[in-house]
RNA sequence: CGCGGGGUGGAGCAGCCUGGUAGCUCGUCGGGCUCAUAACCCGAAGGUCGUAGGUUCAAAUCCUACCCCCGCAACCA
């Protein structure tokens, strides 16, 4: 049988899984889990994205190595992931060994061949940071419209491509001193001489979805295929090039190769081997799932650069689209940037993993969360309709029938539920998610209405064996719709399982046309409502509109005066929902001492501080901090306060500055401690 | 003229490829049921299918032009 290889993009290892991430995890995730149910083999790897510019710039500020940087990132990466079921056969990171040496072997293939080619190109150079600065490393004046602060490589107002050489009043990112232009050696990956074979390739049925070839036919693929620079210049996180002393592999040279290297990891332990999937003769199907975003990656450099080691070209590119939140994309300024973890942190994945899938298709269409929607849509169905039926029917079982169950059944009634298995198994293979969950709500309609319609309630007094054998018919009919569903929501399937005392049937089980393994004779355990409904106040604490370092009073900032002339990279960071490192700046903070603390009356969250911050008189400090920190806890605490936050007056209370904590009251709520020898007054920076 | 996707009752979507009764979910209104997680069932109101032309016996569906929205753009999934 042919085994399938499955993989999502690999997340760059510089910052937290977020709601964005998911889609693509989840989707992943939901379609290998199908095909195991399906009894195919399949595996599903991932990997951390390591290398780069930005990690090695990250690491240096942060004073730590690259390596300590994205091992930390890993472990958070993985736990994010776990929290919401992402079965991953094997998670590893870019920078292995095993990946490095395929980087080489590939890459002095391709030399080899005559694909990669080496001359010199000029490029933006810093001589105060001493290194060469990447497109997204230069600001300045878009030389097409004029747009002050724009990055190297396009202009975010007028739309504008150019080469960084060509930006107006360039300066580096990093210090802002004006870059110079500097000629390096760099080697390049001939792309056009692979053009008829991704033509043919993109083609091929299966391989992509119609809407992403033509978005391909419309880009690079129509236009012509400019050669592509595989190298960077030190200072650079990656693999050094043989042979050289001072250049790097290009981050996304080695990122897709790691789906190889972790190919390689992961087998190692098992008998087997990359070759055994990525050897052009393997027996074995590839299949990337990937954003719409990095699609010129995953279906141009990535088959001819398989292509031309004589590797295994991708069998299926699944592209997904964008997610927004509440119908624009995420933004940290509006709130809706929502991390894995700040998810996790309030509700199950199950209803995060529903939602999703009810709005997947094949399509690299932007899927929207609207948060109003989310709601109602998993309340309506996963909840009210499929939870609840199952709820109702095992209820009645349990309570008013012993638990037992009859040995008849509704022949009609699990026919119709086979089809539907059938029915979801197709839409489910072509990436049809909302169709197979449309098919399986569908079902739970149809069941709830035969439930209204024979009353078992009532025939439990009148007709008991009647009842017995209606609503064993409904509790064989969940058994598999815990199947249908068990890829999309596993923890709901299993626990529908678990009060049905049978594991979930598989699809291959549901659609073989074999008699049910369901046991006739059986008595059920005890039933529990399954998943609980979304409510509206937990629901809405998903966005948040900034990140107050603690419950503290003068939350509501007035918005700062930054009227005027607005420093040039205050405008880039508004944009993005930055901080530049003038606004850091403009946050006074100092270690303060408390020297008095005590409740403030008639207030639940309320403390009145006095805190010693060198000023010779203390300040009156109102702390929103009451639920998590007793007064008595306080007194004589060296604690960070923001000392130069503007006065706001607090039931009475003046308040004049701001403890910094963390967490939040009633769950892993810290103020942050500062140790004992710093004297109050002390800045922090 | 950068590329792609989309505009269908109040909201979100399907239908378009392969023209022929406009469908689903939510919401609203009315009724029923009381086993269940205020859940489940029945019924009703509500749409000139973005605009303007064209092809056709017939257009949401095919063609042309225009308007509007969203995403991507080679170091953001």
């Amino acid at each position: 049988m042919t085994r399938t290889l499955v993989t999502s993009a690999l997340p760059y290892a510089n910052g937290s899984i977020h709601l964005g991430h998911l889609v693509e995890y989840v989707q992943t995730d939901i379609y290998v889990r199908f095909l195991r149910s399906c009894g195919e083999e399949a595996i599903y790897l991932c990997a951390d994205d390591t290398h780069g510019t930005p990690i090695e710039i990250k690491a240096r500020q942060m004073g730590i190595s690259p390596e300590a940087l994205v091992a930390g990132i890993g472990e958070e990466h993985r736990r994010d992931f776990g929290g919401f079921d992402i079965s991953f056969d094997h998670f590893d990171s870019t920078n292995s060994d095993e990946n490095r040496a395929f980087v080489e072997q590939i890459f002095d293939r391709l030399l080899k061949a005559g694909h990669i080619e080496k001359r010199p190109l000029e490029l933006n150079y810093c001589e105060k940071d001493r290194r060469f600065l990447p497109d997204r490393f230069v600001l300045g004046t878009c030389p097409k419209c004029g747009a002050p602060d724009q990055y190297g490589d396009v202009c975010e107002k007028c739309g504008a491509t150019y080469a960084p050489t060509e930006l107006k009043e360039a300066r580096c990112a990093l210090c802002s001193t004006a870059p110079v232009r500097r000629s390096s050696d760099h080697y390049f990956f001939r792309l056009e001489h692979f053009a008829e074979f991704l033509n043919e390739w993109s083609a091929t049925p299966g391989v992509l979805d119609p809407a992403v070839r033509n978005n391909l036919m419309g880009g690079w693929l129509g236009t012509g295929l400019a050669d592509w620079c595989v190298s960077r210049d030190s200072p650079y996180f990656g693999f050094l090039i043989p042979g050289e002393q001072e250049k790097y592999f290009y981050v996304w040279m080695d990122a897709p190769i790691g789906y190889i290297g972790t190919t390689e990891r992961f087998l190692a332990g098992r008998g087997g081997k990359a070759l055994d999937y990525w050897a052009q003769e393997a027996d074995a199907r590839i299949v990337h799932v990937i954003g719409k975003d990095i699609l010129n990656f995953h279906a141009l450099f990535w088959p001819a650069l398989l292509r031309g080691a004589e590797l295994k070209v991708p069998s299926q590119l699944v592209v997904h689209g964008m997610l927004t939140i509440n119908g624009s994309k995420m933004s940290k300024a509006r709130g809706t940037f929502i991390t894995a973890r700040q998810y996790l942190d309030l509700l199950d994945p199950s209803y995060l993993r529903y939602f999703y899938a009810a709005n997947l298709g094949p399509s690299p269409e932007d899927l929207d969360l609207s948060l109003k929607e989310f709601r109602l849509k998993v309340n309506a169905e996963l909840v009210n309709n499929l939870g609840n039926l199952c709820n109702r029917s095992l209820s009645i079982l349990a309570t008013r029938l012993e638990g037992r169950l009859s040995a008849q059944r509704d022949e009609a009634l699990l026919a119709d539920a086979r089809s539907v298995a059938g029915v979801a198994r197709a839409a489910f293979s072509r990436l049809e998610y909302r169709a197979a969950l449309r098919a399986i709500v569908e079902l739970g309609e149809r069941i709830n209405k035969f439930i209204q319609d024979t009353r078992p309630w009532e025939k439990v007094a009148s007709a008991p064996e009647e009842a017995r054998r209606d609503l064993s018919t409904v509790a064989e009919i969940a058994w598999m719709i815990a199947g249908m569903l068990a890829p999309v929501v596993p923890r709901f399937s299993e626990a529908l399982c678990e009060q049905l005392g049978v594991a979930a049937p598989s699809y291959k089980e549901l659609t073989s046309g074999a008699p049910s393994s369901f046991p006739k004779v059986h008595t059920i355990g005890t039933p529990k409502p399954l998943i609980a409904r979304l409510e509206e106040a937990i629901v809405s604490k998903l966005v948040v509109t900034q990140a107050p370092p603690a419950e503290v009073a003068p939350s509501k900032k007035t918005a700062p005066p930054s009227a005027a002339p607005a420093s040039n990279d205050a405008t880039v960071a508004k944009a993005e929902g930055l901080a530049t490192y003038d606004d850091f700046c403009k946050i006074e903070l100092r270690v303060g001492q408390v020297l008095h603390a005590e409740r403030v009356p008639k207030s639940d969250k309320l403390l009145k501080l006095s805190v010693d911050l060198g000023e010779g008189i203390p300040r009156t400090i109102a702390a929103g901090i009451a639920e998590a920190v007793a007064p008595e806890q306080l007194v004589g605490r060296r604690v960070a306060v923001v000392a130069n936050l503007a006065p706001r007056t607090i039931r009475g209370i003046e308040s004049r500055g701001m403890l910094l904590a963390a967490g939040e009251p009633g769950k892993g709520f810290a103020l942050l401690d500062v140790p004992g020898e710093l004297v109050p007054g002390s800045v922090i920076r």
